[in-house]
DNA sequence: ATGAAAGCGCTAACAC
DNA sequence: GTGTTAGCGCTTTCAT
């Protein structure tokens, strides 16, 4: 019957092609100096060994392991998975892996999460938000890696970001509302208090509109984010017992937005014609649900793929590397008039 | 200014404790012969130092990891996100970590993957799927560690396996359907040979189609998987255009499902009284869109927690674990009448 | 409860 | 182009 036997090592290869272990090794980098002979009898010698390389004594010995290490809030998310998407694109060239790891948007969770992943001795650390606990900052500032914050804009950066101002894009929103004659208008978000950036969209929709000389009242907190589709339908309905004269309500996301959407179609109003709706994300449900969700896109592949050039940047010694500011972009749909 | 310097190991611990590396080893176990008073002194020179624990020395040494690779097609989809949620809950119990890969829907994507997650050693590897190209197969059939498929029950299990039948999942919409009168059924998935479970469910479809006598040719194919709402509704548009006298589509996932209802709307058809809709996977747009849309329930999250404490029974060295078989739901809604 | 010695499997550094 | 030596930072094992 079949045994348990201990895998082949590069001692075993080497015994096999007649070589020292040193040639094997190098038989399996791509760039070094073997005769072309000798590496095609390692290498077959290693398929017939059933040989695995063992990144655990190469990490170790060289010092390297080729991760980079990622916190995201959730791994179910559109855009953050756009986001580790495109760093992965770009970070596959280096033949880096992605060490991923969510926080389920507590800053508790990811403090611990960052402690864990350090110990797996990344090249590198991104993490989502800008804002952490003083112990994650801790472990951030001492870790001898470069460490990239992203979707924010940190007040004050531990390493590199790659970023936007998430207060700044729910004041652009508002802007355009009132430019199109909106003045009774709304906000749907989680709980203050633990999704940092969609607290920060919430004060940018308070300071816009106190901006403007609007009342700021319109405000339902729908839960601990993230706000799901359900939650923002739920959250609908309260804001239009509270408050039904509101002419336009700016939810979150586009998923919460979706979902009040749906409550407005329960009871019968007309979107954008009894009220206008306003999410966040890009996600791909507001560019093909009827009426289409006005939204901003946060172009969250392209944060990906820039904190991933910037990271090699950096990783090869590239001077003068800056930061990346993000540039939003309202997209004007069918579900505000 | 600051200076790049050796961060700390436990040997530095140990001489400014004055104790033996060993000891230090022990203080950061939890189950470990130490007493409190070493290992509190330990443990506050350890957080002076700055001190982070080397995983890939222990990981070397020990040869143990505490990963956890797993595979799975996108990590922007909301039912393997639930089954890797369900798992990393399962898991984290024992501190085991996940090491995630996404094949893109892929089998050459997913042979290079597997090949690269096992050279980290992982203590187990997950994989969706029961096909796999002829070395995929021959690595994990070689890994000296347990080999669970999920998502599909495989024709000749590698190791163990927790997941149902897709063609009989769809079978069972079409015997719901055929006893509700309709007869015109078509069936709206990706392009065949990719995405082996999305084909395996356009095989039970037109498999059930037969059984009942009725005609198999409404089946539009509608691009490479993974199917978006966009391409759905794109499907939907050809299949009107098509057949026009279609009753009934059954859909490869919600999200295309929702796309195809868009699509009717955008038509003035109304579902289901011109047309019905099913799709697959409980997400939770088919929940809360207008109509809601019937669908399959296919226990994502159970899947993942199944697996992860089948997982851990086998490293436990329990006898006797046998495989998982996942019992998928239909769930009647408003998109069928 | 603590320590000493050895070594996990690879590769940096140097030699030829 | 290939070999030798040493050692990465832990933890296994055995001793006291």
């Amino acid at each position: 019957m079949s045994q348990i036997r201990k895998p082949p090592t590069m001692a075993d290869i080497a015994r096999v092609t007649g070589v020292s272990p040193m040639t094997v090794s190098r038989a399996f980098k791509t760039d070094s100096l073997i005769s072309k002979e000798t590496r095609d009898a390692i290498l077959k010698a290693a398929e017939d060994l059933g040989y695995v390389f063992d990144a655990t004594a190469s990490n170790l010995r060289s010092q390297k392991t080729d991760f980079v290490a990622v916190t995201i809030p959730s791994i179910n998310n559109a855009n953050f998975a756009d986001t580790v998407g495109g760093l992965s694109e770009t970070l596959s060239a280096r033949n880096m892996q992605i060490l991923l790891g969510y926080t389920n948007y507590d800053m508790q969770e990811e403090e611990r999460l960052i402690e864990q992943l350090l110990r797996r001795k990344p090249e590198a650390i991104v993490v989502t938000g800008g804002k952490h606990t003083a112990r994650a900052r801790k472990l951030l500032e001492n870790a001898p890696i470069p460490v990239i914050e992203t979707w924010d804009v940190p007040a004050e950066p531990i390493g590199h970001f790659v970023g936007f101002s998430n207060a700044g894009v729910v004041r652009e929103m508002v802007d355009h509302l009132v430019r199109s004659d909106y003045s009774r208008i709304a906000f749907i978000g989680g709980d203050v208090g633990r999704d940092t950036r969609g607290s920060d969209r919430r004060q940018g929709f308070l300071e816009a509109m106190r901006q403007h000389g609007l009342d700021t009242s319109r405000l339902i907190a729908a839960g601990p984010p993230p706000i799901s589709m359900r939650e923002g339908a739920n959250a609908m309905a309260r804001l239009l017992e509270q408050f039904p004269d509101t002419e336009a309500v700016i939810c979150v996301s586009d998923l919460s937005a979706f979902g009040a959407l749906t409550e407005c179609q329960r009871r019968g109003l007309r979107v954008p014609e009894d009220i206008s709706i306003g999410g966040f994300g890009d996600y791909e449900i507001g560019s093909i649900c009827v009426p289409t969700l006005t939204t901003i896109d946060a172009h969250a592949r392209d944060i990906g793929r820039k904190t991933g050039s910037l990271l090699l940047d950096i990783l090869d010694g590239k001077q003068n590397v800056g930061d990346v500011l993000i540039e939003p972009q309202l997209i004007v749909r069918e579900s505000t008039r």
